[in-house]
DNA sequence: AAGAAGATTCGCT
DNA sequence: GCGAATCTTCTTA
């Protein structure tokens, strides 16, 4: 059987950073989120609100504990491969949100802890394009520390989640 | 052992 | 725009 890949640009992130009320890391390591505090560039995989993965790329040194949220994605390859584990059809849907991201690329804990600098099931790869204007707000659905400017997305794209307030 | 909260999504109004 | 769904993980008793 041939090897699927899908892939997109990452369109929108937030940053869960060391000193964070907000983050999973604050209050020390435990089993879920232990991923957190590998080298940066591995993957943090975990579930909320039962039903949406959310996947974050580990950002310091080990044993430090901090990461970056991907919460958007502009599709590029393999889009029948998303359209068919989203079960939707239209592009904009696709990717635009945490969940629905790791839902249409088939993310799920069981890449919890993988190095994602390193080719395999699920890996960074390096931009070819453009980066585009990046623009900076307050982090969506969060309580606490809400109000830090740590949520960054690429200015005017329509694969950008949130509120349309936060998406210009 | 039980309870509460949660880095969201979807469907309906 | 709003509210329910859904279930894992951590905290507290």
């Amino acid at each position: 059987m041939a090897e699927e890949v899908a892939s997109g640009r990452i369109v929108e992130t937030e940053a869960y950073i060391v000193g964070d009320a907000a983050g999973h890391a604050y209050r020390g390591m435990t089993p879920r989120n232990r991923s957190l505090f590998l080298e940066r560039g591995h993957a943090y995989v975990y579930l909320v609100y039962g039903s949406a993965y959310m996947l974050n790329v580990s950002s310091e040194i080990a044993g430090t504990g901090a990461g970056v949220l991907i919460k958007a994605l502009e599709p590029r390859d393999g889009i029948p491969i998303m359209q068919r584990n989203r079960q939707i059809e239209r592009l904009g849907d696709l990717a635009r949100g945490p969940g629905r991201l790791t839902a249409a690329l088939r993310i799920d804990r069981r890449l919890d802890g993988v190095d994602l600098c390193q080719e395999g099931a699920l890996w960074l790869g390096c931009g070819d394009d453009n980066p585009g204007e990046i623009g900076q707000s307050i982090r969506i659905g969060i309580v606490r520390d809400a109000n830090r400017l740590l949520r960054f997305y690429l200015r005017g794209s329509p694969f950008v989640s949130g509120p349309r307030s936060l998406r210009v």
